[in-house]
RNA sequence: GCGCCUGUCGUCAAGCGGUUAAGACCUCGGAUUGUGGUUCCGAUAUGCAUGGGUUCGAAUCCCAUCAGGCGCC
């Protein structure tokens, strides 16, 4: 084992389902505890888009992300620091994950120069040229200040071939070893970030390699880059139960309803996505029988709410007819209920989860729901 | 009753004699996975109020009828 020093860290597995696997835990922070498996939902720019603070934490969120590289671009990190970090400057007082800016790498690579040094990039709103390393990364993520920071990775592109890959894989280890150096702060957790692409032995071999970290948590990123669900379910399968055991699991970018199970049942314990509040913004919300839209003419007169036993606030108090004629007069607010409840639904889905593997009773849950998601 | 104007997809419309009748909205469907997306993609009129006529050819010209609007008795 590497050294690493986070304290105020600490991870209990409470209880793996005697049916599937699947895992029940506690993670504690500097910020709280989070109950996993837990759906963590995704804000950018130091906010969840459509929501306030109040919205969000009503959505039962244990935890937000945010990222590096958007803040780092604009409103600056130096700034954020000077305004208490990530907790004081947004005014959320529960724990914050930010990515590295490893996967804008990937998402943005038009506009982009990785070396082994690290990325050179251009700002795409003012072509200003930035340099962001594993060192800058790590400065980055500690003025910003979240509980949970990530390694500064490289993530290959879907299909990509075995070299690429390996090529890749080789030099997000030597960028995480970096990261660790760089890394000072105790009151943050570093969470290395298997990649490997869509390779079986570099799979391995990369879980095998950053295990070898010290670190309050692990990732498996490079998935939910555009490949088929069966081959990420592949190799979720396969990585998950290679991290190890004592420690949570975080499955980078995923989160439909149907991911979430797939990924429980595999011994994933964190997810994130940019889905509930991406496709609230297009209409689109989640119910046990798959996801529907709001756009849709069926509900013009529809007097129920959007999930008849949902909690959230949008479905507590409005119909689907209500929120329709929002979304038609292009009220925000619509892409707001819609977020909340797609957030909710989630965060709840995630513990009923939980509730199923404390009871040992995932597998039943998994075959319940998962039909009606696909 | 007379005069004038108008009748093109559910809606608003472009077209004003010449290949398969723009576009928008609506409707329906698809996409979206560590957020360059309140976004993107696709489908939907064998039809131009109705019936005749002119013409090689008509949504486009002519006549009649019907419907709507305006004006005048």
């Amino acid at each position: 084992m590497r050294d690493n020093c986070f304290d105020n860290f600490d991870y209990q597995l409470i209880h793996v389902c005697k049916q599937t696997g699947a895992r029940a835990g506690i993670l504690k922070t500097p910020h709280g505890e989070i109950k996993t498996p837990i759906f963590m939902p995704v804000g950018t720019n130091s906010a969840v888009k459509t929501l306030t603070g109040d919205q969000v934490r009503n959505t039962g969120a244990q935890i937000i992300l945010a990222n590096s590289y958007h803040l780092y671009l604009r409103a600056g990190t130096k700034r954020i620091k000077q305004f208490g970090g990530i907790h004081g400057w947004m005014n959320w007082d529960k724990p914050v994950l930010t990515d590295s800016g490893g996967f804008q790498v990937f998402s943005l690579a038009h506009l982009r120069k990785i070396t082994e040094d690290g990325v050179e990039f251009r700002d795409p709103k003012d072509g200003k040229k930035h340099f962001i390393s594993p060192e800058v990364s790590m400065e980055i993520q500690q003025d910003i200040g979240a509980d949970i920071i990530m390694a500064f990775d490289e993530c290959a592109p879907y299909p990509c071939d075995y070299d690429t890959a390996k090529k890749a894989m080789d030099r997000t280890h030597r960028w995480l070893e970096r990261c660790f150096k760089a890394k000072t702060n105790p009151k943050q957790a570093l969470f290395p970030i298997v990649q490997g692409a869509f390779f079986d032995d570099l799979r391995r071999e990369s879980a095998s390699v950053i295990s070898t970290f010290e670190a309050a948590g692990y990732a498996i990123g490079g998935v939910s880059v555009g490949e088929p669900a069966d081959v990420k379910n592949h190799f979720v399968e396969l990585t998950a139960p290679l991290l190890p055991v004592n420690k949570p699991r975080y499955l980078m970018g995923v989160g439909t309803p149907e991911d979430l199970l797939d990924g429980i049942k595999f011994g994933v314990d964190m997810f994130d996505c940019v889905l509930p509040t991406r496709n609230a913004r297009h209409g689109s919300f989640f119910t046990w029988d798959g996801k529907k839209n709001i756009k849709n003419k069926q509900y013009e007169d529809d007097a129920l709410p959007l999930v008849e036993e949902c909690n959230c606030y949008a479905c507590r108090n409005h119909s689907r007819a209500y929120i329709r004629h929002l979304w038609r007069c292009q009220e925000s607010t619509a892409s707001t209920l819609l977020s909340i409840h797609n957030i909710q639904f989630l965060v709840e889905f995630s513990q009923r989860c939980r509730d199923a593997i404390l009871t040992d009773t995932f597998g039943d849950f998994y075959q319940q729901h998962y039909k009606n998601f696909v």
